[in-house]
DNA sequence: TGACAAACCGGAACACCGTTCCGCATAGTT
DNA sequence: AACTATGCGGAACGGTGTTCCGGTTTGTCA
């Protein structure tokens, strides 16, 4: 019981204790992580803090507070589905052959980007609120997308040069295309073409 | 002689005669694009408008008035360089085999993008004021570039269901990655696996 | 329980930026 | 020289990200 007190850190070697957040902190968090959550279903990653603020019933202050750089925001808003699609990868590796998993899992990740307003175009955009954002993308995906790769590599059919951290951006700055283009190009279709320059020759 | 009168228009049909521009207002655009060019090499194409006015001289009405929007500096100040590439595609079909011909006008065209800070970001940012940008991209880049895809598909060396207008913006969207992704990625090493992927099968 | 310090809050304030608008200046014409 | 339409400058407006601080709330300790 002793142990619930903040004065006992479990590392002692930490460099002082990290005192608990207080309760109203970690309330107002969660508001503003559910209002970021309609507001960018509604309005795109980008919309005005002042609106997320606004919707959350909470001053601007506190949404950076919290949340410092837009990418933590989106990151806390979309954590779940983009887990959701790393195991996507994990379960489709178990259910066909490398190829046609890597297939079906670019079908997956498409849905998820077309689905998060404005999430593709902010992961390329060089933005600095959303400097973070690619190398968190890839921390996620890449572990199980490089499983697929290497069943591919073991098989003998999928080239063995190219790794997830590749993969994946390009996946995503392709799966951006599409009538927003202002070209009316088939972004899914330049997708098989990569895919089957994947194949091993 | 009498045909330099502005009131006398060489097509009778058009609606109004279209006054002469004013000599100090041609000035002004030139000295407007000039500036912009700089501007664009030091800050990339987002640049400030405030900058590119006060550079030229001239108050910020002055480049909405010819310049209305963006993505028209932007068309101006790189219309050369973007034709050169379009050359490129046609010099580089006339002395190698389509394959190698593409292969090597991606070089050309990823050396274009990279020396236009913000050029390959704005064509696929969504945003309005660069809404004219892709379209205007592809209209003198695609004519050369499908010379290619069609001698390659004549050979029998390359797929026939890839037109240009769906290739050089997959183009643009590879080659903008690299470094300045947050992710180290080679842009070229996954323009090769698309490349690769469009040789008939 | 009451008091106190640390943590936290709200939102005004500041710094930019794109874009518009209009009184004034000037080029071109008669 | 006088006149007009064309063009000019830059103030002004609306919107945005981000910071900052006086005041409030929470958790703790006596």
């Amino acid at each position: 019981m002793s142990q619930e007190r903040p004065e006992s850190p479990e590392s002692p070697e930490s460099e002082g204790a990290p005192r608990r957040r207080r309760a109203d902190a970690v309330r107002n968090a969660e508001a503003v992580r559910a209002a970021a959550k309609q507001v960018f279903a509604e309005s795109g990653v980008d919309a005005p803090m002042r609106e997320i603020a606004a919707r959350a019933g909470v001053g601007v202050g506190t949404v950076y507070r919290s949340y410092p750089l837009r990418s933590d925001l989106i990151i806390a808003v979309f954590r779940h589905e983009l887990e959701a699609t790393a195991q996507d990868a994990r379960a489709l590796a178990d259910e066909h052959p490398p190829r046609e998993a890597l297939r079906l899992w670019t079908r997956s990740l498409a849905r998820f980007l077309a689905t998060k307003r404005g999430f593709a175009t902010a992961l390329h955009s060089g933005d600095p609120a959303y400097a973070p954002l690619p190398a968190q993308f890839l921390g996620v995906l890449a572990p199980e997308v490089q499983r697929i790769l290497d069943l591919g590599a073991a098989d003998g059919t999928m080239r063995r040069d190219i790794r997830a951290e590749d993969l994946i951006p390009a996946l995503g700055r392709l799966s951006d295309a599409g009538p927003a283009d202002g070209t009316d190009a088939d972004a899914s279709r330049m997708i098989d073409v990569l895919l089957d320059g994947l194949a091993a020759r």
